[in-house]
DNA sequence: ACACGATTCAAACGAACGTTTAAATCATAC
DNA sequence: GTATGATTTAAACGTTCGTTTGAATCGTGT
C-alpha cells in the first residue's frame, strides 16, 4: 500500500480541515470522508473527537519544542562559554524560525501552523489547555533568556512586549495566504528566511525600545 | 420594564457568548436562555443565527471605526496645517487607544473586542467577510498616513509590518484576562492607559525600525 | 370595548452531529 | 487451512442543532 495508514491519514485530513474551518465546525464526517476512511475510524483510533484533536496537536508541537528549546539552550551555552549575553534577537530567532520553517516542508505542516494560530486565538478552547501545558516549560526559559538580554526592562514591561511578539508571530502563522487587505503591489509570498528577518527586524525593535 | 428589551437582551447575550465559546460553539438555545428570550425570538428579530453575528459585530464595528477615522483625519488634518506629518505613534494611536479604550466603558464592550480579536483568527469564517468589507476603507486611509509618515519604508516592509502591528493589538484584544503563562508577580490587569502606551512602545519602535 | 399588527410562546420539524454496535473483512501466526 | 486478533464496514443510536409553525399574548390607536 502506497498511501499511508488510515491512523495517519485521519491526522492529516483532520489537520487540514481543524486549520482551515476550525474545531467546531469540522464534523468527522467530514473528516473522514477526506481520509477515505469510515466514520467509526476516529473513534477506534483515537476514542473521540477530542482526542484525534490532541492527536493533530501533538504529532507536531512536541518535535517543534524540542527543536526551539534544543536551540534556545545551544544559544545559551554557546554565550555562557564565550562569556557575554545572547542577543535579544538571537533569542527570538530560536522560538520564531523553526515556527516559520515549518511552511516550506510541506502543505501538512503549512496546515498546522494556521492551526496552532486558531488555538491561539480561543483563549477557552479545550485545544488552550492542551497547548499551555505542553509549552509551559519553553515559555520560562525563553522568558530566562530574555530577562538576561534585557536587564534593563522591568519584569512588567518584558512580560507585555513579549506578549505583543507572539501575537504577532500567531497573527502571521494564521493569515499567510489571503492577505484580504495587502496593498496590489506589495508582494505577499515572501520567502520564510526573508520573512524571519523581516519579523525580527520589526520584533526585536519592539523588544530592546528603551523607554 | 426597566431591562432592555428583546433584541438588545439577545444582542448582548450573543455578543457574550460568541466572544467567550465562539461562534460554531453557541447554540441559539444558549443565547436565548441567558437573554430570558424565547428560541424562536432570534430567528424573529434577526432571521438566523449569521445574521444575528452580523448583527453583533456591527453595532460596535460601525461606531468604533467612525471614532477610529474622525481621529485619524483629524490628526491628517491637523499636520497639514503645521505643514509637517504625523508622528507613527501619534497615527497608531488613532487606531489602538479607542480599540482598547472599549475594555474600560463597561463589560459589553470587553466582550466585544474578544469577539473581534476571535474574528480575525478565522481567516475563513463568515465574520471575516463582513469584517474586512467595513475595515477595508480605514485600512487604506492608515496605510496611506503610514506612508506619509515613514516614507523611507518599503510598501512591502510596512505591509509587513503593519500586519504585525495588527497581529499584536489582536492578541491583546483576545488575551486579556487569562494570562496562564504570565510569570507570578506580573501585574496582569494594566489600566488601559498604560497598556495603551506600552504597547505604542512596541509596535512605534518596530514600525520605525531603520533596517 | 374592539381591532390589529407586533411580539412571545410551546411545540415540533428535518437535518446533522458524535458515538456505539455487531457483523464482515483483513492480516498474521501456527 | 484454520484460528485469532486487528481493522473496516454499514447501520443505527440518542442528542442537539437551526429553523418553522400556529396559536396565544401584548401594546396601541380608535
Amino acid at each position: 500500500m502506497s498511501q499511508p495508514d488510515t491512523k495517519q491519514r485521519i491526522l492529516n485530513a483532520a489537520e487540514h480541515l481543524f486549520s482551515r474551518e476550525g474545531y467546531h465546525a469540522t464534523s468527522l464526517r467530514s473528516i473522514t470522508t477526506v481520509a477515505a476512511a469510515n466514520l467509526a475510524a476516529v473513534n477506534y483510533h483515537f476514542g473521540s473527537k477530542e482526542a484525534l484533536l490532541e492527536a493533530v496537536i501533538m504529532r507536531r508541537l512536541d518535535p517543534l519544542n524540542e527543536v526551539r528549546l534544543s536551540q534556545l539552550e545551544a544559544l545559551l551555552q554557546e554565550s555562557e562559554q564565550a562569556e557575554n549575553v545572547p542577543t535579544c534577537r538571537d533569542i527570538l530567532r530560536t522560538f520564531v524560525e523553526p515556527t516559520l520553517r515549518l511552511r516550506q516542508q510541506g502543505s501538512d505542516a503549512e496546515d498546522f501552523i494556521a492551526l496552532i494560530g486558531r488555538i491561539l486565538a480561543e483563549p477557552r478552547g479545550l485545544a488552550m489547555l492542551i497547548f499551555i501545558r505542553h509549552m509551559g516549560p519553553l515559555m520560562t526559559r525563553l522568558y530566562q533568556a530574555l530577562e538576561l538580554s534585557l536587564p534593563e526592562l522591568s519584569r512588567q514591561t518584558l512580560f507585555w512586549r513579549l506578549h505583543f511578539t507572539i501575537g504577532s508571530l500567531s497573527h502571521i502563522m494564521r493569515c499567510h495566504e489571503r492577505h484580504s487587505m495587502a496593498p496590489e503591489d506589495v508582494s505577499v509570498d515572501l520567502p520564510v528566511d526573508e520573512l524571519v528577518e523581516i519579523f525580527l527586524d520589526f520584533a526585536t525593535a519592539g523588544m530592546e525600545e528603551t523607554k
